[in-house]
DNA sequence: CGAGCGGTTGATAAGCTTCAAGAAGCGTGG
DNA sequence: CCACGCTTCTTGAAGCTTATCAACCGCTCG
């Protein structure tokens, strides 16, 4: 496993403003300066797996990475896309219960396991947004069992690139496209296959139904182009506009 | 709506040492005294709906609910079962994300929206609990997703069984069984087929089977006899435990 | 006693998976 | 620069699990 250290301030740090550390002052930042360690980890390295010890608490500076749990025979199911200021590692737990793998280049802000516990005890702040952090994630994780629980093939394809593109835009400090957008998918079709509680046919099956119907566009090398984004919204079977609730 | 309004002492309340006040000395405790008020909703009230406010941060203290959400026609999926010491409400949010509806008669500790929200940045051993019941909700909802995305009908039903039967053991503060142990559902087929992402019939169908297996026995009236707990635990495709990973 | 509700069972259909093969993209080395 | 091999993706055909449609049972309650 190749891996480089860097250090770096946190005042230029991309995810300054959406991680654990969002609402700290300068002077909760100079402790964490003091704590963190930047590293990198090339495309395919399992950063955490289910039962094994995880001794960081890292967030996602840069790079994408899966959530996954196994089934004794070899069914796996993708619980959560991992992504900049996203973070892996719970206070009070020394065992991942995921297994994480890194799906592009991945660098990761690091604290040590007993350093970060001290840190949420004494550090308001830091309490403060690990707790809005992690309801953001369990909204997301009841999102997505929605998905699974109760969407067609066709509308959790659709659901998955509409989340994609959200997520997309919330990184880049965008707005949410409402006509035309173009991206790269971070995954492959088995991962999304995984994700979505299907097979790899299904998936593509459906990739391709939706590009015969004009709703996307696969121009190679797994870009999506999407040349009304409101209509594929209106594929979820999802009444909302999946805006913030605050 | 019929609701009575009680008024109790946190030092007697059922969840004391595991709902959000678990972590609290008696100093906090006199302050959630003031803010608190107990009520009681009968079977079938509608706590929460979608996108409407949602006033009050609430506690159950007795009862159960479901927490759900449905799509555009009519399909619904529950993404969460509410039991004692569980909450709804989100600091910092005035509209409900979920629908969420009372399964038997219950009681909520509940605190006025703002009020609950100074308490949580002024008691940081309220903010400390949140945390941490959040993180764990956040499990159970990623362990559904497993369920939902990746499990048969028939591993759905047993892994929903022993479920039920490890938050029945919780609440009343035993031990999880090894061996025999009957419980009552507080769900109809409808409401299980609606957490599992199944239909009422593929449900009942399940349950059936389990039973002419003996791996289940349904002596009537929701009830449910598991003469050998480990072995449905086998059934569900899983291979850990369950246990606490702390 | 009959209506209504929750639950079970049966027959058929639909959607997704499985098995299988071929096409397209990508990196490597001649 | 192109050929080769490997991986990823797509497409086809058949089978199976679950959904749908429909009927019936048993219990409760007026």
């Amino acid at each position: 496993m190749v891996a480089q250290t860097r250090t770096s301030a946190c005042s230029e740090c991309p995810i300054r403003h959406r991680a654990v550390c969002a609402e700290c002052g300068t002077d909760d930042l100079a402790v964490l300066e003091m704590a963190k360690s930047y590293k990198t980890y090339p495309a395919g390295t399992r950063l955490a797996s289910e039962g094994q010890p995880l001794m960081h608490f890292s967030s996602f500076v840069a790079g994408a990475a899966t959530m996954s749990r196994m089934l004794e025979d070899g069914r796996r199911q993708t619980v959560g896309l991992l992504m900049a200021s996203d973070f892996i590692g719970r206070p009070g737990r020394a065992v991942s219960a995921y297994d994480v793998e890194a799906l592009s280049e991945v660098t990761l802000c690091r604290f040590e396991r007993r350093t970060f516990e001290t840190l949420v005890k004494r550090t308001p702040a830091i309490a403060a947004r690990m707790l809005t952090m992690t309801l953001d994630e369990l909204d997301a994780a009841r999102e997505l069992a929605v998905i699974l629980g109760r969407m067609t093939a066709r509308e959790k394809v659709a659901a998955f690139l509409v989340s994609m593109v959200r997520r997309l835009a919330l990184i880049d400090g965008a707005e949410v496209p409402t006509d035309e957008v173009t991206f790269k998918l971070p995954l492959s079709r088995d991962q999304i296959a995984d994700h979505l509680g299907l097979t790899i046919e299904t998936t593509s099956r459906q990739f391709t139904a939706l590009r015969k119907e004009g709703l996307i566009d696969l121009p190679g090398g797994r870009s999506v182009r999407i040349p009304d984004f409101q209509r594929l919204t209106l594929e979820t079977g999802e009444d909302d506009d999946g805006g913030p609730l605050d």
